[in-house]
DNA sequence: TTACCTGGCTCG
DNA sequence: GTACGAGCCAGGTAAT
């Protein structure tokens, strides 16, 4: 090779891409591209080439494959790999598209003839070393551990495992330079090189300590007793051919093929036009997304600032006329569809007023309808009540179709001006909550994401925090702008967006019979609202502050002085520097922790944390809920309404805020009393119906375990049967503390839990816990193979699917990063069963307010908390009610084990449940 | 003064 | 580091 530039300190990064083929074909399942070609090893050799670049900077790399045809090895030794089986049919197919995707993603490839893939790897490595440089090694084959220096490292990126020179110690117990004395004795049956019979690692480890090399040993040869020692001696002719033959050559020549490193082995950057291509005609459409993202957002201008809208691509109206109105009115009406947005001057879509509404039926063209800016710039305004009385037949209209971003709240704000709206056929929050749950779905977010433009943001036009004005107060010209806009890229994201759902039914069906549907049966439900007793809760509030006060008493005089008893960090100054309490575990950052395990391990010696648990408990529930759901009681309705966030959580389950009504106390009898308070009004009941054991019921079915199966379906209570299957006895036997413990275990297999989880849940060792899994394992073998085969399909595909087909994306499942990684592994392990239970549940109340409405009953749903729905119901339709909902929640689905529902009634939520 | 973070607690 | 998914509160501090 030629004299180098200066290449000290640099990196080389040196990919064994041959011994990786193998190990990508055999991991993936079966993958087929668009054109029923085999695609698995293709997906995972460019995943893993990907990950390696992101966790390594190297200025030089290459991806090295063997290249076909004998090598020197060959004609030293006609057996060399004699009995390798040929390439399976599938994987050949990939070779080539395999070589296309690796020069695509900027990495160097060398496949020389007549040289393997290791002698080539080694001549570089040994090459690179020679100029200063540190080397990486990427292989999944052990042998090249003989190449390890301490400029020489090896990682498996399979499996994460990095070797330097204590490593190989470690893992081999030999240094790097006895690994080729080491091979040799072993032998290696995959290449077909024999080492010496019945001597493995511990053997050769032992001999190679004992006697120092492979020639001491061989000097020694008869000195070693028994059968191995025998074997040693009838070896002794091979062993110079084995020696050779698994030595990695580090000087083999490369002339012609590696001109120097500068001009070979330089790492490009990614050729984004081949890899679109490469992606599209593999069907990798997450890969391809990206990279059209990527490419969307850097080509518009030189910087890397996306593009606004620009001025030729926005023709956007002001109506300010009857003539504009009557224009836009025959255009809406006509549109196959209309995308339709509100300004208005609140979040709370209860409360808030209408300013101003935008409409688009063609990318690009936009018009904005102010109604109520204020102001002494403000232009005259059309009438809000003419243009709403004008509108209201279109709106209300089944046929004019209608989309938008979020638009429960829009629907929200018309029916506090008696519009209600029909006909809405797509929403693009929706849209992208089904195709990438994990991610964000607000509107600028959306449009960088997917259509690669900058849009508006509401700050700029409204200004932020203390100085934020409302909508109302923004100039018409600004709030034109920015409005029209809103409903322009609505459209366009649509266009981006429901193309992507269409073609794939699963992802379709959970957007059109589930989430759309869903968004309806929401907003009436939030409309209709909950009624509170809020003297009932104010009395609450007042005998909570009488304790706390005592409480407060009480803990300065065991403390010894006042501190505020809400604060951690006093809390903590006064219990581990003051009263030098032991630190039982510490908090995240470092700090010693004061929650309830500790306060409740240190209650066992000292009084002070009891009083402080009894004030923490209390005080949560003064601030959380006495005192604050009265002040949540909209004064027009006199009830209380929650929002229901519908693309929040990313399993697809509810989530609920201001106020959260789903984290009512209910575990402590103090706590009950809070819902106490949920009432209904006079003449009516309280009506609430949960699903028994949803995520059981669905583990069962997704898994198909027999004996969990057939406990659901005879009826079983699933704790006490599993207690008896982990414990041995019969149901009858199981004592009160099996089933508690049968209980934890059951409620750890839905969070993926560890060993480690359930000991520190139950108190117990961390064997004990590994017993009682592997026992659990060993009886429901069924969900065994559920676990192992949804982690590994998380990996190979990157999202979880629901029974309904809902995907839940999990980006970190195939990351560097261990804890997360893992994290990632629980979460693929939980999400199909909390989606299911999710879908199920939506699907529920999709039934119950179709039956509400065809059957024209005076019942009205008000809550739900993910497996409970909760109805307001006229006395006289009680018994209806409490009949006709368990029934409709019990048949959305027929899984293989019966859906069960548990049905209650009373004057309060708390008889309810 | 406001905005954000931490630690803690509520629910399924 | 260690059981999944959420929202909200008070205290404390950093930025304005």
């Amino acid at each position: 090779m030629p004299e180098e530039r200066n290449l000290e300190g640099k990196t080389l990064l040196l990919v064994d891409g041959s011994s990786y083929l193998y190990r990508a074909y055999h991991a993936m399942p079966d993958l087929r591209g668009p054109d029923g070609e085999p695609t698995g090893a293709l997906y995972g050799i460019i995943n893993m080439l990907r990950r390696m670049r992101k966790e390594v900077t190297a200025e030089y790399s290459a991806c090295v494959f063997d290249a076909k045809g004998k090598t020197f090895r060959d004609e030293w030794y006609p057996e060399y790999k004699a009995h390798r089986p040929p390439m399976p049919e599938p994987l050949a197919r990939q070779i080539e598209p395999i070589h296309v995707a690796v020069r695509a993603l900027g990495w160097p490839l060398l496949m020389i003839d007549g040289v393997e893939a290791d002698d080539v790897i080694g001549t570089l490595a040994r090459e690179a070393e020679r100029h200063g440089m540190n080397v990486i090694v990427s292989t999944g084959d052990k042998d090249l551990a003989q190449l390890v220096t301490d400029h020489v490292t090896l990682v498996n990126t399979m499996t994460n495992e990095t070797l330097d020179r204590e490593g190989v110690i470690a893992r081999f117990g030999v240094p790097p330079e006895r690994i080729v004395d080491y091979l040799s004795l072993v032998g290696d049956t995959v290449d077909n090189v024999p080492g010496v019979e019945k001597c493995g690692p511990k053997t050769a480890v032992k001999w190679l300590s004992q006697y120092g090399t492979l020639d001491d040993i061989v000097a020694h040869a008869d000195e070693i007793k028994g059968a191995v020692g025998e074997n040693l001696r009838r070896a002794l002719d091979f062993l110079p051919m084995a020696r050779k033959l698994v030595t990695v050559e580090t000087a083999c020549d490369l002339n012609g093929h590696v001109a120097s490193f500068e001009d070979t082995l330089v790492t490009r950057p990614e050729a984004r036009e081949e890899l679109r291509d490469l992606f599209m005609r593999h069907g990798f459409k997450t890969w391809l997304r990206e990279v059209e993202m990527a490419a969307a957002v850097e080509e518009p201008g030189s910087a890397d600032e996306p593009a606004p809208l620009v001025d030729g691509e926005r023709n956007y109206e002001t109506i300010l006329t009857w003539e504009q109105f009557d224009a836009w009115l025959a255009k809406i009406d006509a549109a196959e569809i209309t995308a339709f947005d509100t300004e208005t001057t609140s979040l709370d879509a209860m409360t808030a007023k209408l300013v101003g509404m935008s409409f688009s039926v063609e990318p690009g063209h936009a018009a904005y309808l102010p109604l109520a800016h204020r102001g002494p710039d403000a232009p005259e305004q059309l009438p809000l009540d003419e243009v709403l009385a004008k509108l209201k037949p279109w709106f209300e209209s089944a046929d004019k179709k209608k989309l938008g971003q979020h638009l429960k709240y829009d629907e929200q704000v018309l029916a506090s001006y008696g519009i209600e709206m029909n006909g809405v056929e797509h929403d693009t929050l929706l849209e992208s909550y089904v195709l990438e749950s994990h991610r964000t779905h607000d509107m600028d977010s959306l449009a960088l994401r997917h259509l690669g433009v900058k849009t508006i943001k509401y700050e700029e036009v409204a200004g932020k925090g203390a100085q934020q004005i409302g909508f109302d107060e923004v100039p018409v010209d600004k709030a034109s702008e920015y409005a029209a806009e809103d409903a322009d890229v609505t459209l366009q994201l649509h266009r981006a967006l429901y193309p992507q759902i269409e073609p794939e039914a699963g992802l379709n069906h959970v957007y059109r019979n589930i989430e759309m549907p869903t968004s309806r049966v929401l907003r009436k439900m939030e409309r209709n609202g909950v009624l509170i007793d809020a003297e009932k809760l104010r009395v609450q509030s007042n005998e909570i502050a009488t304790r706390l006060i005592e409480l407060e008493r009480d803990a300065y005089e065991l403390a010894g002085g006042e501190f505020n008893l809400g604060s951690p960090k006093q809390i903590g100054q006064i219990f581990f520097e003051k009263l030098q309490l032991p630190v039982v575990k510490k908090t995240p950052s470092g700090a010693p922790s004061t929650d309830e395990e500790v306060l409740q391990k240190l209650a066992e010696d000292y009084p002070l944390p009891k009083l402080l648990l009894e004030h923490r408990g209390l005080s949560k529930l003064k601030s959380t809920y006495t005192d604050k759901l009265p002040r949540m009681v909209n004064p027009l309705t006199g009830r209380v309404h929650t929002n229901y966030a519908q693309a929040v959580a990313v399993t697809g389950r509810l989530a609920s805020n201001d106020p959260n009504l789903q984290n009512i106390p209910v575990r402590t009898a103090e706590g009950r009393r809070i819902r106490e308070a949920f009432i209904a009004p006079p003449g009516h009941k309280i009506v609430s119906a949960d699903y028994s054991q949803i995520e059981l019921r669905i583990m069962a079915h997704i898994s198909g375990d027999e004996s969990l199966l057939r406990a659901f379906s005879q009826g079983e209570d699933i704790h006490r049967a599993t207690a008896a299957e982990v414990f041995g006895v019969t149901p009858l036997e199981v004592s009160s503390d099996q089933r508690r413990i049968a209980k934890v275990i059951n409620f750890g297999l839905i969070y993926g839990m560890s060993s480690f989880g359930l000991a520190s849940n139950l108190g117990i060792t961390r064997d004990a816990a590994k017993l009682y899994i592997d026992r659990y394992f060993a009886r429901y073998p069924g969900v065994a193979r559920y676990m192992d085969e949804t982690r590994a399909s998380a990996k190979a595909r990157g999202y979880v699917e629901t029974v309904f087909g809902r995907r839940l994306w999990l980006p970190e499942i195939n990351g560097g990063n261990g804890p997360r990684r893992q994290a990632a592994e629980r979460a693929a392990i939980n999400a199909p069963m909390q989606g299911t239970a999710a879908d199920l549940i939506k699907l529920s109340m999709v039934a119950v307010q179709k039956w509400l409405e065809d059957s024209r009953v005076g019942s009205k749903m008000i809550m739900q908390v993910h497996d409970e729905l909760i109805l307001e119901v006229p006395d006289a339709e009680l018994d209806l009610v409490r009949k006709r909902l368990p029934e409709l929640m019990c048949s959305v689905a027929a899984l293989k084990v019966p859906l069960v529902a548990e049905v209650g009634a009373g004057a309060n939520w708390e008889e309810a449940h």
